[in-house]
DNA sequence: CCCCAGGCGTCCA
DNA sequence: TGGACGCATGGG
């Protein structure tokens, strides 16, 4: 059953990759960049976070001294298109204290996966997909995101309960593929551009999805 | 008009 | 421990 889950995710791996190529994720230029488009992309179109980040940029704010002497009034405001946006305001500001307490990223970067994650998942309003993007993208560890796209995407085709919380799948794809940051960033990505494409809640095109080939 | 998007915290049984 | 609910903009 190991075996075989190990070698169905690879399967699923390698159509994507045949499908889509590369994806050359995360769309950020910096890890804190990263970071903040974790946050402000929760329950929310890509498309609307990048209109945040660029408000954000045209205002020399995009670091976190800059951000930081932002008045919360002010980065509500031009954080607005990404909706949610007095409560990704708190959080940006969490984000924040939390950094400037432990150092900055680049400190965070040293701590190992597991102590890295908990410390992560202590700010109020990063959760575990916010935590293992942060993770992930912006700090390189070997850690498998999950998202809604994974959980519809692998339960539609039979390859994961339908009713597994997050630690559960996430221990799923861990414990049955090589854990390797580049890899988990590339297949996570996959993942994503597949789920837009094919796998909506709707499913438009679920037909057409090239996990069938 | 409707539904949807790369979640999360809070409240309550 | 888990389900309901609020949060909000922009696109289809």
């Amino acid at each position: 059953m190991s075996k075989r889950s190990g070698a169905a995710l690879r399967a699923v791996y390698r159509k994507l990759h045949r499908a889509f190529g590369p994806q050359g994720w995360w769309p950020g230029q910096t890890p804190f960049e990263v970071a903040i488009g974790a946050i402000l992309t929760q329950n929310t179109a890509w498309t609307n976070v990048e209109r945040a980040i660029t408000r954000i940029k045209s205002a020399r704010s995009l670091s976190p001294a800059a951000l930081d002497r932002l008045p919360l009034a002010r980065l509500q405001e031009m954080i607005r298109p990404a909706g949610y946006f007095r409560v990704k305001a708190h959080r940006l500001k969490n984000f924040l204290v939390f950094l400037k307490k432990r150092g900055g990223l680049a400190a965070l970067k040293k701590l190992a996966l597991a102590p890295c994650r908990q410390a992560l998942l202590s700010v109020n309003g990063i959760g575990p997909e916010t935590a293992d993007s942060i993770l992930l993208y912006a700090l390189g560890k070997p850690v498998f995101v999950i998202d809604a796209y994974t959980k519809r995407i692998f339960s539609r085709h039979g390859l994961a309960r339908a009713d597994a919380d997050y630690d559960e799948l996430q221990r799923f794809f861990m414990d049955h593929l090589p854990r390797r940051a580049d890899f988990f960033n590339e297949y996570h990505a996959l993942i994503v551009r597949l789920g837009k494409e094919y796998c909506r809640k709707t499913r438009p095109r679920c037909a057409q999805c090239p996990l069938y080939e």
